[in-house]
DNA sequence: CGGGACGGTTGATCTCGATCAATGCGGGTC
DNA sequence: GACCCGCATTGATCGAGATCAACCGTCCCG
C-alpha cells in the first residue's frame, strides 16, 4: 500500500496534485493581486450555512470542520478541512454548512467577483477546479459508505487511517509503510461528530484500539499507529475504493 | 417551501440548470459529432469499481445506483443516478464505485478522449461540469448528515421527500405542495443500502409511515405523499438546508 | 491552595435497529 | 392447477451503541 498526500504547490495557494510547471508566472501574478490572507482564532465560524459569501478562500494553515446541526441539536460533519482545502464553493454565493475553525486557521482570501472573472479568463484554473472537487466528491462518497456501513471501531479505525493518509509526510512512500505519528485536530466530541457516534463510544473504541495493541496514546490528542497496514485491516474495507477523507 | 426540480434541455445530455439559451448552436453540433447512445438491461453494471473506462455518459432514460461492496459483502449505495446524472467522471479514467442499473437505463456515450479534447475547446463545458459536480458534492455531504445522525424513520421520510424533489413534475411549485405520486425505482434492498439500514427495517418504517397517514402505499413500488409539507417534518431537518439526494 | 470548568474516561442500563425465522404474495414455468 | 422463486412483510430475540451517570486529570482563576 502507497500513501498518498496531497502534494501542492507552495506558491500557489489553489491546490493541485500537479507540479509546479503547471503554475505559470502569468497565473500567479493574477492571483496575487486579488488575495489576502486572514487568521481566525481556534473556534472562530468561518461561514455559516445560507450566509452570503464575498469571498472564496483556500486554508493556509490550521484545520475547520463543515457540519450541519439538526433543530434538536444532532450534529454532523460532513467534511475536515485541511490545509490547501477550499472553504465556501467557487462561483457560488453561500455555503450549505457551517464552516468552523478547530484551531487557529489562516486562510487565503479571494474577493468572490474577480476570482471568477479570473476564472473566465483563465479556463485552466476552471478545469483544475473541477479535479479538486471531483476528489472531494470521492471522498464524500467513501465517507458515506463508512458512516452508513461501519462497526464504531471501523469507524474509529477508518478516520485514523484518513487522517494518516492525508497528514502522512512519511518519506518512503513505496516501501511499507512503518510506524505512523499523528496529531488529531479534533476533540473527541468532533471526532464524534464527524464519525456519526457518541463521544462516549468514540472515547471506549480508542481504548479498545488501545488495548488491543493497533494504536498507542501518547497524549490525548496524539496517536501512533505501529501498524499502519494492520490498523487499515481494522476497516473492513479491502482497501481497493481507499477511504481517503 | 419550493420543489426545486432539475431542469434540464432536452437538445443537450449534458445537464444544466440554465435553460436553453445557454447551448449554443456549435457547441451541440460538436457534442452530437462524439455522442452515441446505448441501452443496458435493468441489472446490467454500467461500470466497476477501479476498472479503466474509455467513455463517459450521462443517463437518458432509466435508473441506477452507484455502490460499494465491503468484503464480507455489506454494501453502501453512496448515489442513485437518475436522467441528467452522469456516469463515470469527466477526466477521469476509472470509477471508484460500481454502478449497476436499476431498471432498463439507456446512457448517452461520450468517447473520453474527444470528450476531454471538446471541453478544452470549450471553458464553458468545463465551468457547467463545475457546477453540476460542486451540485452532487452538497448532495453526496446532504447525505451523510441522513446516515451519520438520523434515525430509521428520518432516513425513510428523508428519502422519499428526496426523490420527490427529483422526481417532481409539479406545476404549482411556488404553492402549497399538494399530494405526490411518487414511482419508487428501487427494490427494497437497494433502498436499505442506500440509507445504511436493513431490507426488514426499511420494510417496518415503511409500514409505520403508512399506519401514521403520512404516506400512502398502492403498490409495492407506488408511494403516495398525500401531506408534503408532513412527510418533511418527519425527517428533523429544518429544511434551510435541504437534503437533495 | 481551593474551586470549578472542561474534556476525557469508565460504568450501568436501555433502546433501536440488526438478526434469525416464518409467512405472504404475485408471477413465472412445467 | 401445482410448484417454485424472488421480493416483501411480520414476528421474536439479540446486541451494538446510545443514554444516563459518576469520576478523573488538567488548567485556569480567585
Amino acid at each position: 500500500m502507497k500513501l498518498d498526500p496531497i502534494s501542492s504547490c507552495a506558491a500557489c495557494p489553489i491546490r493541485h496534485r500537479a507540479v509546479c510547471a503547471e503554475c505559470d508566472a502569468r497565473e500567479l501574478a493574477l492571483l496575487a493581486e486579488i488575495k489576502s490572507y486572514r487568521t481566525f482564532p481556534a473556534g472562530a465560524p468561518l461561514a455559516a450555512a445560507g450566509e452570503s459569501l464575498d469571498h472564496f478562500s483556500s486554508i493556509v494553515a490550521g484545520c475547520a470542520t463543515m457540519s450541519r446541526t439538526l433543530e434538536d441539536g444532532r450534529r454532523q460533519t460532513v467534511g475536515l478541512l485541511m490545509p490547501s482545502d477550499y472553504i465556501g464553493r467557487p462561483g457560488r454565493a453561500t455555503s450549505p454548512f457551517d464552516v468552523e475553525a478547530l484551531s487557529e486557521v489562516t486562510v487565503c482570501r479571494f474577493e468572490r467577483r474577480a476570482f471568477e472573472k479570473l476564472v473566465r479568463e483563465l479556463p485552466h484554473i476552471a478545469s483544475r477546479l473541477l479535479t479538486m472537487t471531483l476528489d472531494e466528491l470521492d471522498a464524500a462518497r467513501d465517507w458515506a459508505v463508512v458512516l452508513g456501513r461501519m462497526t464504531a471501531r471501523e469507524k474509529i479505525a477508518a478516520f485514523l487511517v484518513s487522517l494518516a493518509r492525508r497528514q502522512a509526510v512519511i518519506e518512503e512512500r513505496d516501501g511499507p509503510v512503518g510506524a505512523v505519528a499523528l496529531h488529531l485536530p479534533l476533540s473527541r466530541e468532533a471526532m464524534a461528530d464527524h464519525l456519526g457516534l457518541t463521544i462516549e463510544t468514540t472515547s471506549r473504541q480508542i481504548t479498545a484500539l488501545r488495548k488491543d495493541g493497533l494504536i498507542e496514546v501518547p497524549g490525548k490528542r496524539e496517536i501512533v499507529i505501529p501498524d499502519f497496514e494492520a490498523l487499515a485491516l481494522e476497516t473492513g474495507d479491502d482497501g481497493d475504493g481507499g477511504v481517503i477523507a
